[in-house]
DNA sequence: TAGATTGTTAATCGATTAACAATC
DNA sequence: TAGATTGTTAATCGATTAACAATC
């Protein structure tokens, strides 16, 4: 029996992906078996960690063996719900949305893009990798009688709120924010952000930290 | 006396860009002071996980008072760093490369883009913004006798370890990594990843874990 | 001053690590 | 079988929350 979803923390949900790119790496390299001993070396987690993790979603390992790569890929992909198809819709069509929507790796994996939306006239009316680029304001009306799972905001700070309302009245399900604020969305709508700044300031704090060690040791 | 960078966990430092915007916000709605308790009603964190935070580097705050907002803001900018300037490169011209040497907020900030960096002739000569997109290998050339504190890497996978070993041969101070792949750094180079994929996996199992709920409540 | 709110210590909670019996 | 390694429970560690004296 294969429990899923109990209550697993975030903490163990966000290492996932990871696991399931070095499995990937490993497959590609025609290694069969691992332990979580070998893992850890790795991946950087310790042994304990990667058996406690994979434990809370059921045991795919084999005592005195250790995990079949390729068995252990197919559950994490399970697992995250790459077994499924999605549809997503992404505003703002100007690099990054582009980036995203030119990132076949996406694709690949169910994700699919149905359309860019953009205000920007110069824009409307190119194709990122067949994907139509839409004025913004035939969004409701494209998606009518589809169903979109996920909104990608690849707008300016100015614009996401409103875009994140226009996306919950479709509704979408999940919304991937790209731009530099905290957007406010229904509680049962999925929300993930990817703030780039956040991320650069980080750097910056321990770049700074690492000048000030060298001046005081 | 101010304390900084004692062992401030990074918990902690991942925290503090959301202060830091949340302040900016405040500020341009002219408010000029906030408690912990408000803050905490705006931004997510209990009041007393604000105070504990603020108070790994100092005394922010007055009893009775509260913060005073355009103070804290310029300590937490300073904190970051970002009263600092930083040269950073970018190897990889394609949409991502160009959306961050677009983003013109890093500059106001005190990122300044010197380059980027690309193989593609078709997009070598370039200008994103007043910087020159430049061969990939005129890089190392390119860095003699200049300082180069930040790489970003927006590559694809399979380039990002290279791109990563000619940055650290500049040498650069941190690696700003977007490619989906764990690099390997020397242990003294800050590096920050970006894994787009993974943020999206992680969408993608909460979303299956929301389908399975309502299967089986 | 009285009221408010911090800074800080103590208590709780959760996540990670260690240990080991189960078992392949 | 003996050796290896898991699954799982217990111990530890660290981070968050609660409480309250200090003080503006």
């Amino acid at each position: 029996m294969k429990k899923d979803h109990k209550d697993v923390s975030m903490a163990v949900i966000r290492r996932l992906p990871k696991y399931h790119r070095r499995l990937k790496e490993l497959m590609e390299k025609d290694v069969t078996r691992i332990s979580s001993k070998e893992l850890s070396g790795m991946i950087g987690f310790t042994a304990s960690q990667i058996r406690q993790d994979l434990n809370c979603f059921g045991g795919f390992g084999q005592q005195g063996y250790g995990y079949d790569v390729s068995e252990l890929y197919t559950e994490i992909s399970r697992i995250l719900g790459l077994t499924e198809h999605y549809n997503t819709v992404i505003v703002g069509a100007g690099n990054l949305g582009q980036a995203i929507a030119n990132y076949s790796n996406f694709e690949k994996k169910g994700f699919h893009v149905l359309a860019l939306f953009e205000k920007n006239p110069r824009l409307i009316g190119l194709k990122i990798r067949d994907v139509p680029v839409l004025d913004i304001d035939e969004l409701e009306e494209f998606a009518k009688n589809k169903s979109v799972d996920i909104g990608v905001i690849c707008t300016n700070s100015e614009n996401a709120q409103d875009v994140a309302d226009q996306l919950v009245k479709l509704p979408v399900k999940a919304v991937w924010n790209f731009a530099p604020v905290d957007i406010i969305l229904p509680e049962n709508i999925v929300q993930e952000n990817v703030h780039l700044s956040d991320s650069l300031f980080v750097i910056s704090y321990l770049l700074k930290m690492q000048r000030d060690e060298q001046q005081n040791p």
